[in-house]
DNA sequence: AAATGAACTTAGTAATTCTCAT
DNA sequence: ATGAGAATTACTAAGTTCATTT
């Protein structure tokens, strides 16, 4: 079966408007469950985790590398000229000579116990080192290089010197981080479940405490004057900053917040705070703004002061040794109190999120780690030494109850080999695609119910890259639906819709409240499944009642080991991506055009993946300025067209034999064509703008596009990574641009 | 076999920082 | 130098999946 996945996503999609799509008679409950347990756990376990990477026939170059014994690589010293070549054309087509480079920067080094305290960078060092041995003419011509790079259309106001030495700087700290990075991929994996094999960290870190209001901003209550207790007015403050925004408007949040607020008065204040409509937070509100607009006005200095503090927070908790590299922690802060902002029609929205505690939060580390210390005078919850978890504390919250944990940043290889696996298991599906569509075209016409709904909603998965839609508790959570918890309100049935047969109108609410809004010709068998399904019931019944993501994801891995339902959006994701990308760009493009063309492919990912955004506020203003730069070139270039003919002519009349006047022709023609170019790469860049109004690119950029293939196409096409990630996607996806080569294929 | 718990990925928005034209 | 607008980063909610408990 061939397949353009995003083939039949093309009609009408919008931002859902509030409460637009409204849940009705909502039943969760079965009609009848039968769930068989097979019992496919161990196989999976078994069958996917220890050889993951390995056990293919593939033999992608990639994959060998994996198994490049680490001790080789790592003995190598640097040699500068190849890290020279590295930095300056970080990814050319050519070869890298790369592997060999890798610095065996900290050896698990016998005093095992270096890992420091305060986790003290552990390439200090090295740093002195390396400036001096990397010969001051070596970094000037890569000064140089650079430049050619990015033209600087410097008007140097400063000394040129001044220049030099930033530019000088911000390569010396590239190339430190080059040498600094921990090549994990190169290294073995670990046994089953183990994620590592020592850990250390200096706990997260805890939002500052409640500041009381100053003695001249003043709350009233039915236009009398009121002095809070500072727990009430903590919380009144959460309220007051939200003034502005939408939230506070809402019954439901507002509601929620009353209540939760009155828990936290003293039982004076609740007895006279009855009504929220008497309450007067506007003077809380004007000190707050004028608090955030002091601070947009600080001094270029009193800024500094800030943002230096800020780094001296981050150096301290922000980051952790993992294994004896230094790793970067995703979210080290404990998430501060504040009134919960739940999305779509949340029943808890404006809920006290309360503040946590240090009694509250776990710690995991190694057992040979220091242990963190926590604030003075409080302890933790409890210390636990899990090596088979990622996390390096945890602590339950308010809300949902549900547990919210520290963990690492993306760059990391915690998480970076996490990712790697998955496209590694979304190409395996690639490999029995076939089979599994055929398996459920087959049970589409099969006797037993379960069977048809399981076959419909695969159908529906793979086709449509809907998520799997676990099922949620009534009036926890805004009501939002996947695939199989798809209520019989949610499509609409045409046996003929402008033109196509078999038309299924999808309208529902999925992840984050984000509307789906399709119409789809589907194959007659579907069609007339669903609309069995559909019989006799009621709106707010479940389409697929026999059917739950557990009863689907069980049959998915007997199919495939590791094959669960998300599976399908990576895969047709990743796949849409290397097809579209074969099929709009030219090597003959320039390079705007051809990243027009990889941005397209892009889109038509996320189009399919349904990653919408609001569109930006200033959108049609900043749409309309890039209009009338165009529109100002433009007659730029006829004037320079009509300048250029000009100087012909005059050329032509005095002969052509006159060397100044063909200069001057010379001079016209490139004028021109300066200017074409300049009006080309505006008006691509309009183009790419407008098609990209609704939609957002950087969800399936950084979660379903096997970085590999943009890799693969950079090379391909001649185009710097640089142009398709910036640096923080350069970092996450620092494996698959160091393995891949040009012949990658998906 | 259903509910609950745990761990981890995916997601959009808000805040902050950067960049470029004026 | 400045300020608007773009780009990036921070934040944390909302999913999926698998394991465990009831």
């Amino acid at each position: 079966m061939t397949q353009t996945p995003y083939k039949c996503i093309v009609m009408g999609r919008e931002k859902c408007v509030e409460g637009e799509v409204k849940a009705k008679s909502r039943k969760l409950k079965k009609l009848d469950g039968g769930e068989s347990s097979g019992d496919f756990g161990d196989l999976i376990k078994h069958s996917t985790k220890p050889m993951k990477f390995t056990e293919e026939a593939n033999n992608e170059k990639s994959q060998k590398k994996v198994k490049t014994p680490k001790a080789e690589i790592q003995q190598v010293s640097i040699c500068s000229d190849a890290l020279k070549e590295e930095t300056m054309e970080a990814f050319s087509t050519k070869k890298k000579s790369l592997k060999r480079k890798r610095v065996k920067d900290e050896p698990r080094d016998g005093s095992s116990h270096s890992v420091s305290p305060r986790l003290k960078r552990k390439t200090d060092e090295s740093e002195e080192e390396t400036r001096e041995r990397h010969s001051k003419k070596r970094i000037e011509k890569s000064i140089k290089k650079e430049e050619e790079h990015h033209p600087l259309p410097k008007k140097a106001k400063r000394t040129k010197e001044e220049i030099e030495e930033a530019k000088l700087l911000k390569i010396q700290k590239k190339e430190e981080e080059e040498k600094s990075r921990w090549r994990w991929w190169e290294e073995e994996k670990y046994e089953d479940g183990v994620k590592w094999k020592s850990l250390e960290h200096n706990g997260p870190y805890f939002p500052p405490e409640y500041q009381p209001l100053p003695d001249d901003v003043h709350f009233y209550y039915d236009g009398k004057k009121m002095k809070l207790s500072a727990a009430a007015e903590e919380v009144a403050l959460f309220f007051a900053q939200m003034l502005d925004h939408e939230y506070t408007t809402k019954k439901v949040f507002r509601e929620n917040f009353f209540k939760d607020w009155r828990k936290e008065m003293s039982p004076e204040e609740r007895s006279v705070i009855q009504d929220l409509d008497k309450c007067d937070f506007s003077k809380i509100h004007a000190m707050h703004k004028a608090k955030v607009e002091a601070r947009k006005n600080l001094t270029k200095e009193e800024k500094q002061t800030l943002k230096e503090a800020n780094q001296k927070i981050v150096e301290e908790f922000g980051y952790c040794l993992l294994d004896h590299h230094k790793e970067r922690i995703g979210n080290f802060k404990i998430e501060p109190p504040g009134l919960f902002r739940g999305r779509g029609e949340h029943p808890k929205q404006g809920m006290l999120k309360k503040r946590i505690q240090p009694e509250e939060v776990i710690i995991n580390c190694s057992k040979d780690a220091r242990v963190p210390d926590p604030p003075p005078g409080h302890r933790w919850k409890e210390v636990r030494h899990d090596n088979t978890v990622t996390w390096l504390a945890s602590w339950t919250e308010n809300i949902q109850s549900s547990i919210k944990y520290i963990m690492l940043n993306a760059n990391s290889k915690l998480k970076g080999e996490k990712d790697w696996e998955k496209y590694e298991i979304a190409r395996k599906l690639k490999s029995c695609v076939d089979d599994i569509r055929n398996t459920y075209m087959r049970d589409l016409k099969s006797k037993e119910m379960v069977t048809r709904q399981r076959a419909v909603a695969l159908y529906f998965i793979d086709e449509l890259a809907l998520r799997a839609g676990n099922e949620k508790e009534e009036g926890e959570t805004a009501d939002t639906v996947g695939c199989c918890s798809l209520r019989v309100e949610h499509i609409t049935l045409h046996e003929q819709l402008d033109g196509n047969q078999c038309v299924v109108e999808f309208d529902f609410l999925g992840k984050d409240s984000i509307r789906y809004y399709n119409k789809v010709p589907v194959i007659s068998k579907v069609f007339k499944s669903l609309k069995r399904f559909m019989d006799n019931k009621e709106p707010g019944d479940e389409l697929f009642d026999r059917l739950n993501t557990s009863l689907l994801n069980k049959h998915l891995s007997s199919l495939m080991p590791g094959l669960t339902a998300k599976v399908f959006r990576t895969y047709n994701a990743s796949i849409t991506l290397q097809q579209q990308l074969k099929e709009l760009s030219n090597k003959s493009d320039n390079v705007a055009e051809k990243l027009l063309s990889y941005n397209r492919a892009n889109r038509a990912v996320a189009i399919l993946c349904n990653h919408q955004r609001a569109p930006p506020k200033t959108f049609e203003q900043s749409m309309a300025n890039l209009q009338a730069k165009i529109d100002a070139r433009k007659e730029q270039l006829a004037l320079a067209k009509s300048e250029l003919k000009q100087a012909k002519k005059e050329a032509k009349d005095k002969g052509s034999s006159d060397g100044k006047l063909q200069a001057v022709v010379e001079r016209k023609k490139a004028a021109v064509k300066r200017c074409e170019e300049q009006l080309l790469k505006m008006e691509v860049q309009a183009t790419d703008r407008e098609e990209n109004k609704q939609i957002a690119l950087g969800t399936s950029k950084l979660n379903y596009l096997d970085p590999r293939i943009s890799v693969a196409w950079c090379k391909n096409m001649d185009v710097p990574i640089e142009k398709i990630y910036n640096k923080t996607q350069r970092e996450k996806f620092a494996w698959a641009i160091d393995m891949t080569e040009a012949d990658f294929e998906f």
